[in-house]
DNA sequence: CCCACTTCTTATCAGATGATAAGGAGGGCG
DNA sequence: CGCCCTCCTTATCATCTGATAAGAAGTGGG
């Protein structure tokens, strides 16, 4: 008796939608029969979420169950489970890096503070969700190629434009010098300190402070004060130690 | 043809092992028949790694080629995968809080930023490797629970204790009044960004700063100098925004 | 009302995967 | 030397799980 005995199978499983009890999953009633374009972004929705919250071993019959469709269902709009999965990537770190970002950092008729508190604010509104941190995270765990492209982006059009910033800030020549190792590591602890807030949020599901401008500006006036401090300028590789 | 066909199977497991080709996995030689308990430590210590490279849908059979041994024989060491797992994060998460960290964080007879140096160099050295970062990571979203206990002794242990370095540290009285969710907000803001290196080198893979003493000191001296320019002990909730 | 097209379900497969049963093999002790 | 205890392997199970095939069911035009 491995498999489902083939007539004998479950009785009536639609008789379940409509049934009141016994509805375990938040199976949506789902007006039945969608077009097709919209039943796609439905289970595309659905997916991210889903995978979201179990990660990307979650099984299709569950991903099926939530939406309130059968498993070959999904196969009809996704070919394998690995090309729903790149759906989901894509669905989330497509999500490009806004060039308007790099714009307001870089837009000097405004106090540095200011303008790195409104990024933030709004790069954390666009990206320090449920859903994108987790994904994030379970990708990069994955080993996802994408993890590294998308850090290489952060890289070059938001932290450096910052290091360039703070060159500017501290009143120094603009100067053609790469920015160093050093000032590229001191905005990456105040940008992975921001970042980590989020990971506490929604990956460790830890309470947060919930003033999150508040812990945004305390962290760039601390990133500001210890360049001035310290000076992180100069590539001179040693400094303590 | 489901199955393996039962008599013909697979031409000799063992000479497998004897052949100089067709190893693919790095399965040990593994000098056969260990003692009981050496086994048992050889299995723990390989999973450890085995399940931060793949997370803890790894299969056991594959760990158990790893090992160079049959994967029945984990599961007379271990009844279950489960119990498995739950070895490995106490072998990973035991390594407790050294309370010898609290005592370097309030020994006031040195300055409070050669303190703080010295401690993450001490607490990344001993949690900011490959396996525990990652292992954690992993736990962190399976949702285990030892996760959010581990940062709650982060917090009672390290952080709170750091809090009231930077009160004394900048004249205030040590007061009663409890750590401010401000306060320690700001505190972990350094510690994740500080945390964060660690993530990058070891779930992103990405290239980082070599110089990781260097990083926490600018990291330390930034928060400090952050917390003296704009005092985060009074409970005013509201500063930008 | 019925045909044709699209959407969705039922039944099922084949390989993967955690787990178990039965017996072989090494090696020390009497 | 052979018994016996412990360690380990082979064979196999039962279920899970991604994927497919065949046909039922809804829907609109003629």
């Amino acid at each position: 008796m491995t498999r489902a005995s083939p007539a004998s199978g479950r009785p009536a499983a639609r008789l379940r939608l409509g049934s009141p009890a016994a509805k375990r999953q938040r199976a949506a009633p789902s007006s039945k029969r969608l077009a097709a374009a919209a039943r796609e972004q439905q289970i595309l929705a659905e997916a991210v979420r889903f995978f979201a919250e179990v990660g990307f071993n979650g099984q299709t019959r569950e991903l099926a169950q939530r939406i309130g469709i059968t498993q070959p269902l999904l196969y009809r709009y996704f070919p394998t489970k690995r090309d729903l999965v790149e759906r989901v990537f894509k669905e989330v770190f497509l999500k490009r890096i806004d060039p308007e970002w790099s714009k307001l950092i870089a837009d000097r008729t405004r106090p540095l503070e200011d303008r790195l508190v409104e990024f933030y604010a709004e790069y954390a509104q666009a990206t320090y969700t449920y859903e994108w941190i987790r994904i994030y995270m379970f990708a990069a765990l994955m080993g996802e190629d994408l993890n590294r492209r998308y850090i290489k982006i952060v890289e070059e059009k938001l932290l450096k434009p910052i290091c360039v910033e703070i060159r500017h800030h501290c009143g120094l020549a603009p100067g053609d010098a790469p920015i160093s190792e050093a000032e590229l590591e001191h905005v990456w602890v105040m940008h992975g300190g921001i970042f980590y807030y989020a990971v506490r949020k929604y990956v460790y599901h830890s309470r947060v402070g919930t003033d999150f401008t508040a812990i945004v500006r305390r962290a760039v006036t601390g990133m500001l004060a210890g360049v001035a401090a310290i000076g992180v300028t100069a590539p001179s590789g040693r400094r303590g130690r």
